[in-house]
RNA sequence: GCCGCUGUAGCUCAGUUGGUUAGAGCACCAGAUUGUGGAUCUGGGGGUCCCCCGUUCGAGCCGGGGCAGCGGUACCA
């Protein structure tokens, strides 16, 4: 039986729940802040209320990951936290507020091949107003997007809330007499592209189709000259006047967000056949690299926008709606990347009683619930080995120091403390075993009495430097 | 889905024109040191050489077919 681990999931560890924890608070304060409520929903929904994917016999599980309950009901894992909100906004709407105005936090799945970055499941964090076409609500994404960003450390300047609308983008096609749908789909793609591939990449899509470095052919939206140059004169910053647009920027700017925070980007484009009217997206704009050296970009960590037809779905007159999504594992790469994971995110771990003597577990016990009493994070070892791979356990763990009571402390009524971080500092200079060994640093005694006033000394001690 | 690369120990990899018992470094465990983490030395546990078929007296190595992983690309609510 092999451990293995399905693909495009991964295991979080203490450091990053710790670290994840830290900033869902952080986020959800801020949300709290503009007024949005907390609401939960289950991991998995009714297929047909979840929208378009349903299993066909072709492609049972396309996009989405779903099974059949006990009635031969379709059920799938929620591939947003959008759709969950629409089916509970439509089941509930006489009993909520509207403008109804939710935050909410989870995992979402999809059956997608994974990539360096992305998983199959992944997390979530998304505000939406539902009820309102007011462009107010739009407008308040993305200041929330902006403030959000700053409240996790993200310098102003560092960031970029971009807007745009699929109504301005309707209208350019339009324009460049672009009727057939299909079509629309592959300009509007090909759009969204600029980022990644710049102009030339753009046109080549607006032609005839695009071969990538690895061979792989894209076909192209096959426009005329004339056509391609009124979409590309769109990238050049030569836009129409939207309606919409203007409203949202001018109650930003009145708001006090200026064009470092909030622009319009006419390359937004975000889900095709989902917004109906503005599309935001938050990106990061400084430079990292990686463990490689190579530079990489993050991107995009959010997203959101207007989408008037999701709660329709379930009623017979039209709910408009608009939200801001956070990938947050996404998100906490950037950050950790940045060094803007704070120190008090992360834990400080155990003091460890050794077990010196088996018959004493006890007294070791009673120690290690004074030190929690104290407010310490402290354990007693409770494996079977000896006294060295106690050390060894402790240092593993990144203990900042051991608590030890054998029969020659016990005789003395004292105990001895080891700090393990000066310790390890100090190993540094030595390289002899016996100098090593015997001159046991970084290590005192104390009455027992006072080994928890000592502790917490200690650990004063190291968290000052 | 498409294109490319790679599959040998937990990890990173070596393995000669095909040759008998498949190796190294790191990691892990133990001892040197019966009460002290690091460094050093010694020893130990770990393998379906991705799978199947074929060629051959003989395959980790050659051929064919699968599968898996990685990278890119497409799609992306």
């Amino acid at each position: 039986m092999k451990a293995r681990l399905p693909k495009g999931m991964r295991d979080v560890e203490a450091q990053e729940i710790r670290a994840l924890k830290h900033m869902l608070s952080t986020i959800a304060d801020v949300y709290e802040r503009y007024g949005f409520e907390p609401l939960d929903t289950p991991a998995f929904e009714y297929t047909d209320a979840l929208g378009k994917f349903l299993p066909d016999t072709d492609r049972p599980n396309e996009g989405v990951f779903s099974f059949q309950d006990e009635d031969e009901q379709w059920v799938s894992l929620r591939y947003d936290l959008t759709a969950p909100l629409a089916r509970y906004v439509a089941a509930n709407f006489d009993a909520v507020p509207k403008p109804f105005r939710r935050y909410q936090s989870g995992y979402v799945y999809r059956n997608e091949k994974p990539g360096p970055g992305r998983f199959r499941q992944f997390m979530q964090f998304d505000a939406d107003t539902v009820g309102t076409a007011n462009p107010a609500a739009d407008a308040e994404m993305c200041m929330l997007a902006a403030d959000t960003l700053e409240a996790l450390g993200i310098p102003r300047g560092s960031y970029c809330v971009k807007v745009s609308s699929r109504t301005l983008l309707d209208s350019v096609l339009d324009a460049a007499a672009v009727a057939e749908p299909k079509q629309r789909l592959v300009v509007l793609r090909a759009v969204d592209k600029f980022d990644r591939l710049g102009l030339v990449g753009v046109e080549e899509l607006l032609g005839e189709g695009r071969k990538d470095d690895s061979g792989d052919f894209t076909p192209g939206a096959k426009l005329s000259a004339g056509q391609a140059g009124k979409i590309m004169a769109l990238l050049s910053g030569q836009a129409p006047e939207d309606e919409t647009i203007g409203a949202i920027t001018s109650l930003v700017r009145q708001a006090g967000y200026g064009p470092d925070r909030i622009r319009f980007d006419p390359t937004v484009v975000r889900g095709l056949e989902y917004y109906t009217g503005p599309v935001l997206e938050a990106d990061l704009t400084f430079p990292a690299t990686d463990e490689n050296g190579q530079s990489v970009r993050f991107g995009s960590v959010g997203g959101g926008g207007r989408y008037d037809g999701l709660v329709s779905r379930f009623r017979s007159q039209p709910v408009p709606a608009t939200g801001f999504s956070i990938g947050v594992s996404r998100l906490y790469a950037a950050l950790s990347h940045l060094g803007k994971i704070p120190q008090e995110a992360i834990g400080l771990a155990p003091v460890v009683v050794l077990l010196m003597d088996k018959a004493r577990a006890g007294d070791y016990q009673k120690m290690t619930r004074d030190l929690r009493e104290a407010g310490v994070r402290a354990e007693m070892y409770v494996g079977d080995a000896g006294m060295k791979a106690q050390m060894k356990y402790a240092d593993r763990r990144g203990s900042p120091c051991v608590v030890i009571q054998g029969e020659d402390e016990r005789v003395q009524g004292q105990v001895t403390i080891k700090d393990l971080l000066e310790g390890s500092r100090l190993s540094g200079e030595i390289e002899d075993r016996a100098e090593w060994r015997e001159g046991r640093p970084a290590q005192f005694s104390v009455p027992e009495g006072e080994m928890v006033a000592a502790v917490r000394q200690l650990l004063a001690r190291q968290r000052k430097p």
